[in-house]
DNA sequence: ATGACATTTGCAAAATGA
C-alpha cells in the first residue's frame, strides 16, 4: 500500500532538518529516527565526521540513499533520502574559495530541490567567527536567488544559527549578546525570507513559543529553556504544497540525544 | 564568568559549539 501510494505520489512527503551533533555518536538515535518517523528526506548537520568515516552502509541498510560532505572533527552536512538516491547538485557554497568549511550540500530527490545548511555560529560578538557569519549569510542569500529563479520547489533546510525573533527564545536577555540574536543575524535572516521564501514552521506555529534546540548546559532541557534555530525555508512552489510543520521533540529527550530536534515539514504532492 | 556540557581528536587537554 505504501509502494503504491508512493509511487502515485499520493503521500506528502516528510522532510525534515537535524542538526546531530556527531553522526558516530548519534547513530543509534539517528537509525531510531528513521526506522520509527521514516522520514522521506533528511537533512543533517554536524556530522562531524570526514567523508571515509561517514555510516554509509548502516544508513543504506535502514533503507536510505545517501549524499554526505564531511570534514574532520567539526561542521559536516549530509542528505538522506528514504528509497532513492538523492542526485547531487551544489558541494560547498561558492562566494569564497578561501571558505574550506563543509556547510553546504544541495541535491534532488523526489522532484524537490533540496539543501542541508549548517550556518555558521558567529560567537564570540564582535570578532572574526562573526564577520564570517554575516558574510556566510550572504552568499547563502545569493545563492538562494539562483533557486528562486528555477521557479521549483525548493527546501532550504538546516541549522541557520540564527534565532529569527523574540519569540523564538525562552529569554531574550539570557540570549541577547549571543550571536545568534544579533540585530545583524536577524536581518540577514529576514533579508533572505524577503527574497519571497516561506518560513515553515513559523506558518504553522505564528505566535512563535516552539524550539528545536536545548542546550546541554545548566538543564536547559529540564526547564524547556531552548529556542529555534532550525529552519525550512520554502520557495513559493513548495510553500504552495506546505501541509504541516514541527518539531518531533520527544527525541530531544532521549538518551544520548543530540542538543538539537528533528525539525520536519511536510509537503503535499 | 576563565564557568556549566558534549563531541572529536588522540591519548592530555585543546578546539568547537550555541
Amino acid at each position: 500500500m505504501r509502494l503504491w501510494h508512493q509511487f502515485f505520489g499520493l503521500t506528502a512527503l516528510k522532510i525534515v532538518t537535524y542538526n546531530v551533533n556527531g553522526i558516530k555518536a548519534r547513530l543509534p538515535r539517528l537509525l531510531e529516527y528513521l526506522a520509527e518517523q521514516k522520514p522521506d528526506v533528511v537533512c543533517l548537520q554536524e556530522i562531524k565526521s570526514a567523508d571515509d568515516g561517514f555510516p554509509a552502509d548502516d544508513i543504506r541498510e535502514a533503507g536510505y540513499g545517501a549524499l554526505w560532505h564531511g570534514q574532520k572533527g567539526f561542521n559536516g552536512v549530509a542528505i538522506l533520502a528514504r528509497d532513492a538516491e538523492p542526485v547531487e547538485r551544489h558541494r560547498g557554497l561558492g562566494g569564497d574559495p578561501e571558505d574550506d568549511h563543509s556547510r553546504y550540500l544541495e541535491a534532488e530527490v523526489n522532484g524537490v530541490v533540496v539543501a542541508s545548511i549548517y550556518l555558521p555560529n558567529g560567537n564570540p560578538v564582535p570578532g572574526p567567527k562573526f564577520d564570517y557569519k554575516l558574510r556566510w549569510i550572504g552568499r547563502l542569500t545569493e545563492r538562494a536567488r539562483d533557486l528562486l529563479a528555477e521557479e521549483r520547489p525548493v527546501v532550504l533546510a538546516g541549522d541557520y544559527n540564527v534565532i529569527p525573533n523574540d519569540d523564538d527564545v525562552f529569554s531574550v536577555r539570557a540570549m541577547q549578546d549571543d550571536a545568534l540574536m544579533q540585530p545583524q543575524s536577524r536581518a540577514g535572516f529576514r533579508a533572505l525570507l524577503a527574497q519571497g521564501w516561506t518560513d515553515a514552521l513559523r506558518t504553522q506555529a505564528p505566535g512563535g513559543g516552539v524550539w528545536t534546540f536545548w542546550d546541554y548546559q545548566a538543564g536547559a532541557w529540564r526547564r524547556d529553556a531552548g529556542f529555534r534555530i532550525d529552519h525550512l525555508l520554502l520557495s513559493p512552489i513548495a510553500a504552495d504544497r506546505f501541509a504541516g510543520a514541527g518539531v518531533d521533540k520527544e527525541y530531544r529527550g532521549r538518551e544520548k540525544a543530540s542538543d538539537h530536534a528533528p525539525t520536519w515539514v511536510r509537503l503535499r504532492p
